[in-house]
DNA sequence: ACGCTCAGTCGAAGCGCTTCGATGAATTTC
DNA sequence: GAAATTCATCGAAGCGCTTCGACTGAGCGT
């Protein structure tokens, strides 16, 4: 493993100059540039990443905070992960995943506060976020995936869950449906006061009214038996419903095995619009459902940048945006069956 | 942000005593040890990861290397990741992911030839896997999840596929199916060297010989339309199917879709297993998926206990585990219909 | 020809920790 | 009771890099 001296002795210059070579921070000659260059090739030199974090203060690293459960990383994730680590990669830091549930405060608080990461990146933001706290005591700059309660002075990238709503429904409105029901994800989630279950609730009353039209919500279980149960809920509430819009992607998919179990056909009977969905999912579905797909690898994209304008600049500057989901037309949407005696 | 010098004053000892108190590689005696211990927690003490790692060459951290693509990480991936990152904090580690292509053989240099791990997980190992070759370069030792082609003098983990294809195909024959389709991966995966469907493509012709049986496979893309496509090929090579077993999760949707699309009832009219599916997929479906488990956790944490022993002992013991996966029955298997002329 | 600036380079002082050899006190051994 | 161990602790030398102040000539105006 050869070091900064050895490329200094065999390009006959000094260690300081091999480093501004390396990282700019001063002005080198064209000339001796290239011999520094030469040797580093020569030798395969490496920088050594803990040597050059304890001396500069910066890891280089910048950390992406997921709490894992169970159901794993959708693909809506991974596009942003991906986003995220090609943009850290550009900018020359790396881009580490590091799975600390939420309730793992000990281990992030010893992560973050051992100067390992340069910044961080949370994913699964809840309203009450007890890791922005911790992240914030021991100073390590943050960006959020998501929203807390209050975001202020917070730096934040979120889906634009407003828009997307009201796109979804005039969507289904624009097809001809009046009749709509939200199935979202569950009551507990709503009471534990999980941001994008509640967001869209108020959304897609917001543009429920906007049409004069009655919003009917459902909450459901994260699994295909509480889409079953939901949609037996919903066909309760609204016996005439035409259209579902879910916000659970796991649910639609039991949403669906129900309706082909009473009969009801997709979409001749009942349209289904699933919310923040992935291509890939959303085409594991028969028919292949109409989804708003997020914008995942933008917002990690533009969350790194975010991240690092901040540690560059060393400005207080915070970023907050909103990027909306974006419809895309599969098999699960159409306009409603006219009904025989429905003149309207 | 306290240094280990401002303990050391504060407890009235040296630096080194500190430093041994810490990592107990010296004898210290009680009395001093709880003076250091104090002293750190009322300075509220953590150590310096990057000084650490530049003093003793080690970085506390373990990379687990996952190429995402854009599929994401399922439930038993998630699983793998939550199991290993548990065994790695209990030891003192760092889990970090790192997301790094299978193709990104540059930034996995990088990565790791920067000695800021101390050792890498592999996942979604290939048959022959270039990842393998520049770690072992740089000399970061390593524990595959998957097994090359020839794993001779490299420690891994695995899925037992042959014991959990024979398993599965028990079961089925058990239930007194005869005519079992078994739906792998793409053509183009088993061509690429995907060991996965290699193995439980041989272990599908090993266990139906066992039992006197024609074992007939079909390829399908990674999708539902590829599953559709797939059974559809099955009907042709096989009409009097009753089963399919299926390694292939995306693909099983499809082929679920497809038997509903035909008007075929499962499990009455055809049975449907998947291979290596973890409980919250195989919930999606309608009915819910008898499927084949993945220990995934267990895999996690076997992996990492075989790296730090590795590390710890520095000794080139190798260590390589194949799990099976667990059958759990659910509602798509069941016995075959029996046909009205079939005697035996 | 005079001081001035400024680009380009060097040497040395750390960054916060680990680790090794040395030291002295306490204990054991014959 | 002197020599030989053992135990607990200290001081100092790094680990491989960044960064700061200082130094050197060359180019500038006047």
């Amino acid at each position: 493993m050869a070091t900064m001296q050895d490329v200094a002795r065999l390009a006959r210059v000094s260690v300081s100059t091999v480093s501004y070579a390396l990282t700019g921070a001063r002005p080198i000659s064209q000339a001796t540039r290239q011999k520094v260059l030469a040797a580093m090739a020569e030798l395969d030199y490496q920088p050594n990443a803990m040597a050059r974090g304890l001396a500069s203060r910066r890891s280089h690293i910048i950390g992406l905070l997921l709490p894992v459960d169970e159901r794993g990383l959708g693909a809506t994730e991974t596009a942003f992960v991906t986003g995220a680590a090609a943009a850290a990669s550009t900018a020359g830091y790396h881009l580490v995943l590091s799975p600390v549930g939420v309730n793992d405060l000990d281990e992030l608080r010893r992560l973050a506060s051992q100067r390992m990461l340069d910044g961080a990146l949370l994913m699964e933001v809840q309203l009450a976020d007890p890791r922005v706290a911790v992240l914030q005591e021991v100073g390590v700059p943050l960006v959020l995936i998501g929203r807390t309660e209050n975001p202020t002075g917070l730096s934040y990238v979120d889906i634009d869950f407003d828009h997307t709503v009201r796109d979804a429904v005039d969507h289904l409105v624009g097809l001809g449906h009046r009749r709509i029901v939200y199935v979202n994800h569950s009551a507990a989630a709503l009471a534990h006061g999980y941001g994008p279950a509640l967001r869209t609730r108020d959304a897609f009353t917001a543009a429920m009214a906007g049409y004069g039209l009655e919003p009917v919500m459902i909450p459901a279980e994260d699994s295909a038996a509480g889409g079953r149960t939901a949609l037996g809920a919903a066909f309760a509430r609204a016996p005439d419903l035409t259209a579902v819009l879910a916000m659970n992607e796991s649910a639609v998919f039991g949403i669906l095995g129900a309706l082909a179990g009473r009969g009801l056909s997709v979409p001749d009977d009942v349209s289904v619009v699933s919310m923040v969905t992935s291509p890939q999912v959303a085409e594991l579905a028969t028919p292949a459902l109409t989804a708003m797909t997020s914008p995942g690898s933008a917002l990690g994209r533009i969350a790194v940048e975010a991240l690092l304008r901040h540690l560059d600049t060393g400005s207080g500057e915070i970023h907050q945006q909103l990027l909306p989901c974006t419809l895309e037309v599969r098999g699960s949407s159409g306009p409603p069956r006219t009904k025989k005696a429905a003149k309207r």
